[in-house]
DNA sequence: TGCTAATTGTTTGAGCGTTACCATGGATAA
DNA sequence: TTATCCATGGTAACGCTCAAACAATTAGCA
């Protein structure tokens, strides 16, 4: 790497000089800046980033601590972080915690020794079950900012961003009931989640509103770890009359549908499913999953938005939560 | 941030005592180097990471720039990276180039003003495209390391980690030719990139040696940017013989999959199909894809060995290239 | 017992690459 | 002669480490 103090030596001029012409102070002559110019282009002179945050307290750096990369939705909140913050000129240290407690812990210690400016994160689930966040309030205590998003904590005070969890599957509900669907399941791998727990309430709330309609709300949990599809079959078995279906997690509805098709269900016509996931999954399956979209690109911006501007203005005490809006994407799988 | 000045001045002592009593050296007594950790660890002091690097010209820190973080494959790898890089104390500054050349460039040339130690790189589809390269062998001119992995380029002298397309795909052609299969197709969304045409190869390959074969070699191109299912409908009607599919991509084999079930044929019995897939996509087929399995965590964590080893013994200039196995994993669409 | 030599524990100072502030010296104007 | 301007140089500081210097104690020896 080319520093400041080879260029001056080259040019028989004082490392200030150089430092100065390159940042075309007005002190220094127009032939001198012009000079110092040319070589630093010719040599690919780059100032060395560690002196300068080492000097400024600004690290241009964002850590992001998601809880896995290979779920779709992080993936793609992390495309749309990436995206962002290099179009305002900050670099991302990611760091997956793997839904692990401890991992999300040593991940925001570690990085917390003036290697990042900030933290976009969304919590892992064992640290949601357990409901241990010191680790946080401690680095916000340590006044580097932290922006939450989809997996928030109610108590924790800073930036957050959330999309409208109850309000998406009170819609979704309403709009299965609105079908005249008379036998209406909700399928959850999230249960242990904000979210899981705010989709299920959701769902329930357009069923308490439904006075007139005697099927019960039944929930069923299905144990990511365990076999997915044999839940799923299960459903079916024990449900016969099922005529709609609402998945709240990324994969169930894909799954689901399967099933059902398999099953011998006619789909939309016996039964209608909502998938709580992203476009990706569309290519895997026929008819098309009618969804509730969440727009992850721009939850992502926003989060990166949020830091930012927190960043750069840092006193201020109030914190805000923006709630970025859901949609109800009829396809397919519904009538 | 506390430093190490706010220690020295609360204990009385110079600071470069409290540096070599928290490196627990030989040269301070035992009792100054107890109540330097003692206050040390009371106040949460942390060697700030910018100092360090300056001062050692190390960053530990590795670049990581990948196409895609929506694909799976690229997702799956990152995971690996950032877990053995974790073990090994680095941390991991990611960009997404999205397949574009100028996104490459300027990922690579913004992280080379000494933000991290050396890059990990699966190269962009645009870039393999151009047969564009400069910008790689500019960051090894530098003395940077960069280890390729997956998309690589014959001409850059680097480590590098490779599956073996050609056999991989060479080996799934055999093993459908010998469950008598006459009209076999490749099916490939990926023609442009290096290990397609590796892939392609292998199958075209297995072929020229099946001299008694009457079947031309029948390769489809997908083109990933307009409908894949389309393309796929279309495999069928044009070739409605195909009793083989060979997918070299991640997702076309379960579309075909999906379609081949949608159209009637009985799989495996009418038609095998073999996919390049990860088992993340077989929860979603029924019967379950078979496959090529890529070892994408064996990748990743080899990418970073073969990283760390570089950074620790720079002036070796002979490089290598691991080649990680693949399996071919028989299941439900393959007799 | 007195003096030097070795040992111990600590401080000083330089330097990593920058930038910001202050100093300097030469030319020109008043 | 002195004030003013211009172009440049010098220095300190960010937080850290490491070599070298330095006191203060202890050991070695006549």
């Amino acid at each position: 790497m080319v520093t400041l103090k080879q260029l001056a030596e080259q040019l028989n001029v004082s490392v200030s000089t150089v430092s100065k012409a390159l940042h075309n102070s007005e002190e220094i002559s127009k032939d001198t800046i012009q000079r110092v110019q040319e070589l630093a282009k010719h040599l690919d002179y780059q100032p060395n980033r560690m002196a300068l945050s080492l000097k400024s307290n600004k690290t241009k750096t964002l850590g992001v601590i998601i809880p896995n990369v290979l779920n779709h939705f992080f993936a793609k909140a992390l495309y749309a972080i990436e995206m962002e913050a290099t179009k305002q000129g900050y670099n991302l240290i990611t760091c997956v915690s793997n839904e692990l407690l401890s991992k999300e812990m040593s991940s925001l210690q570690l990085l917390s020794n003036g290697s990042v400016d900030g933290f976009i994160m969304s919590i892992a689930e064992e640290t949601q079950v357990k409901n241990s966040m010191d680790h946080i309030t401690t680095i916000l205590k340590k006044d580097i900012p932290v922006v939450l998003f989809d997996r928030v904590a109610e108590d924790i005070e800073c930036d957050k961003v959330i999309i409208d969890d109850f309000g998406a599957s009170y819609e979704a509900t309403k709009h299965l009931l609105s079908e005249g669907r008379k036998y209406i399941v909700l399928v959850s791998e999230i249960e242990e989640l904000s979210v899981g727990k705010l989709r299920t309430n959701g769902y329930l709330k357009a069923f308490e509103e439904n006075i007139d309609y005697k099927q019960p709300p039944i929930v069923i949990h299905v144990n990511k770890d365990n076999d997915v599809e044999a839940s799923i079959k299960n459903l079916f078995m024990s449900n016969p009359k099922v005529d709609g279906i609402l998945s709240i997690d990324n994969t169930s509805g894909v799954v689901a549908l399967h099933k059902a098709l398999k099953k011998g269900f006619k789909v939309p016509e016996d039964l209608s499913i909502i998938g709580f996931s992203d476009e990706n999954v569309l290519v895997f399956t026929d008819p098309k999953l009618s969804t509730i979209s969440q727009h992850t690109m721009d939850i992502g911006k926003a989060t990166v938005e949020l830091l930012i501007d927190r960043l750069n203005k840092k006193n201020t005490t109030t914190h805000v939560t923006k709630t970025i809006k859901t949609n109800l994407i009829l396809r397919g799988t519904t009538k």
